[in-house]
DNA sequence: TGACAATATATCGTAACACGATATATATTA
DNA sequence: TAATATATATCGTGTTACGATATATTGTCA
């Protein structure tokens, strides 16, 4: 699997609009997936220190002592638009098949 | 986490055409994904394990002794539906937030 | 016909990822 | 001043991912 974990994109994606710190990141990833990615500081936190680690994000020096501001590195950047391929790929698919409309006035015969 | 796990998403996806065996579906993920998932039987045949046992797909009666066809339930293309709104949600997202140009004569200053 | 590659399914053990619980400390507000 | 929200961090465990291995059948082509 050569896609990152949904944890670590969803952080990505709560970056693209501007550094944030992690409890921001939190309530921001909450908000753009609809409620469906609900972080606590366990997955938060451990997956920050990876996307530190693979150099896809960066610490942003900050006055403020209590919060510590990320912000996507080139190399972020890229790999989030690598990601949102395989997104858009996914749409395209899934409005050729139908998919929305598979049960209004379905000639599916096969569903069960 | 309220969302599927990638593998078994992609695995409905590829279910999404039509019904298909565990081979197929191997072929078919890697497809729809632009070869950015590449799955073995390992990932395969647990994640179609789990998928049965949450009755997304069920086994369609077949002839052919060697393979075993699965076609999506109810549950399943609902739940499709469902995973699919976030995919959407993401894609606006980012159109909105113009992840795609942000190197293309960008204005945002704040990027390393 | 014999050998090799591709097709097809399944399990095992381990690695990677997800996450609740817990801890700690500061800031806000009732 | 007590409670709630903000903010970060780690630990242990459960879930997911996956390479290795096993087994058997089908197709091909020399």
């Amino acid at each position: 699997m050569n896609l990152l974990p949904q944890v670590s994109f969803s952080i990505l994606m709560a970056l693209s609009l501007k550094p944030r710190h992690g409890y921001e990141i939190m309530q921001q990833v909450q908000d753009d997936s609809l409620g469906k990615i609900k972080l606590g500081p366990g997955s938060l936190y451990t997956a920050i220190k990876q996307l530190k680690e693979d150099d896809y994000i960066e610490e942003v020096p900050d006055s403020d002592i209590r919060r510590r501001y990320y912000r996507l590195s080139k190399k972020g950047w890229d790999r989030l638009n690598g990601e949102l391929e395989y997104f858009d790929k996914t749409m395209k698919i899934a409005r050729q098949r139908k998919v929305f409309e598979a049960f209004l006035g379905s000639d599916l015969t096969w569903i069960s």
